[in-house]
DNA sequence: CGAGGCCTTGAACGTCGTCAAGTGGAGTGG
DNA sequence: CCACTCCACTTGACGACGTTCAAGGCCTCG
């Protein structure tokens, strides 16, 4: 149940009926709705420990898609084997249930960040959070992390076009607040940065760290 | 346990540690962020029958609010309550978690309308979403439906302006896809105002329809 | 050396927000 | 029964943020 998938391929596609769930061991993957007119929204960022389709569980159909973001590695699960699991240690139920209710809290900060702050606060938390979130799972480099996410699946995440993420980036290159490398980020004022996308980790509903 | 609400009344607020579950008997509420400057996203909608803050079960802290939209009557479970049930009918549970599930792809859907519609498409969408969750539980009444939401509201959900809402919502009646009265909306064109949303009901995941 | 990604740039246009004022109905009190 | 008030809805003008289109530069890889 293990195996390697290319950049850019999908997992799962929206309107399937996976009978298996995904868990990212290492590599970037995320979740899309493809809409008319070739628009897409990009919904979520995946990183190592991440089971980004865990609520095909209970849902037999997909409404989105996944896909690997840089060449992945992955564990494919039988949906009977994650039940089995669940039925032997009830524990592992809750945090699996857990799981998917901070997935829910992100999709509402996600929400709120399309839909209430502009360019430049958008890209700040959408930076804030991935920092966060690698972190967690000892992935930063002190104050740099990864960023194998090229400006078009931005644009896509925060509901902008590519030419405005660009511009926006080199904004907030040029207030001192990030600096970006080949695929990676370096945070080089924190505050400013989490005042700049009203970023309040909250929600991420961090405690000790499953998975 | 039972409570009778004014409209605008919060029922549980952003960084409050709840200890007990609400279930919408009857009325209207709303779940939401208040953000700086007096900002506002309003996260979702929520109707009878419904458990808007089932989430608090095993997320500590809330990371938004609750709120009625119109005079209200919720159910007060406590957690040991519910947990208590789940217990005794593993069953239960699990439609519990299918419910949260659900509601994370209800925030997945308005990611993508937030992010990737213009206002036409995502008032339609959202007066598509609303019909279908309202007739599932059987208050519709023909093709109209009670809508008790100023306008102020429905800005606030799809992260629009009032003024840019009301102007849309001429739009969408001009075309003949509805019409509003007082506190309700009747639909005059159904298959317009899907095409208007691109709307697709696949992410409310209707099967038999769990209280 | 050529090709394909990705990033970058400029200019023109469009959707939508802001500000500010005005209308109309429902409920309240005189 | 008639002000008066409050709230929701409506309107116009203007400007801003962000998009679109189109082109060019850079790096990597074959």
């Amino acid at each position: 149940t293990l195996r390697v998938l290319r950049p850019r391929q999908d997992i799962v596609r929206d309107q399937d009926r996976p009978s298996q769930c995904c868990l990212i061991l290492d590599g970037f993957a995320f979740r899309y709705k493809a809409l008319g007119d070739g628009k897409r929204q990009i919904l979520s960022f995946h990183i190592p420990g991440d089971m980004p389709d865990l609520q095909s569980l209970h849902l037999e159909v997909m409404d989105h898609s996944l896909a690997t973001l840089a060449t992945s590695k992955v564990a494919l699960i039988p949906h009977d084997t994650v039940r089995a699991f669940i039925r032997a240690h009830p524990r592992i139920g809750d945090v699996f249930w857990r799981d998917t209710l901070i997935d829910a809290a992100v999709f509402r900060e996600w929400v709120t960040n399309v839909g209430r702050r502009e360019a430049y606060g958008r890209i700040a938390h959408l930076l804030c959070e991935l920092f966060v979130r690698l972190r967690a799972v000892g992935l930063t480099n002190g104050d740099s992390y990864p960023l194998p996410i090229p400006q078009a699946e931005l644009a896509d995440a925060t509901g902008l076009s590519t030419v405005h993420v660009n511009r926006t980036m080199q904004e907030l290159r040029g207030d001192g607040l990030i600096k970006t490398n080949k695929a990676s980020v370096v945070i080089k004022d924190w505050d400013g940065l989490r005042e700049a996308g009203e970023f309040d980790p909250t929600f991420l509903h961090l405690r000790k760290q499953a998975a």
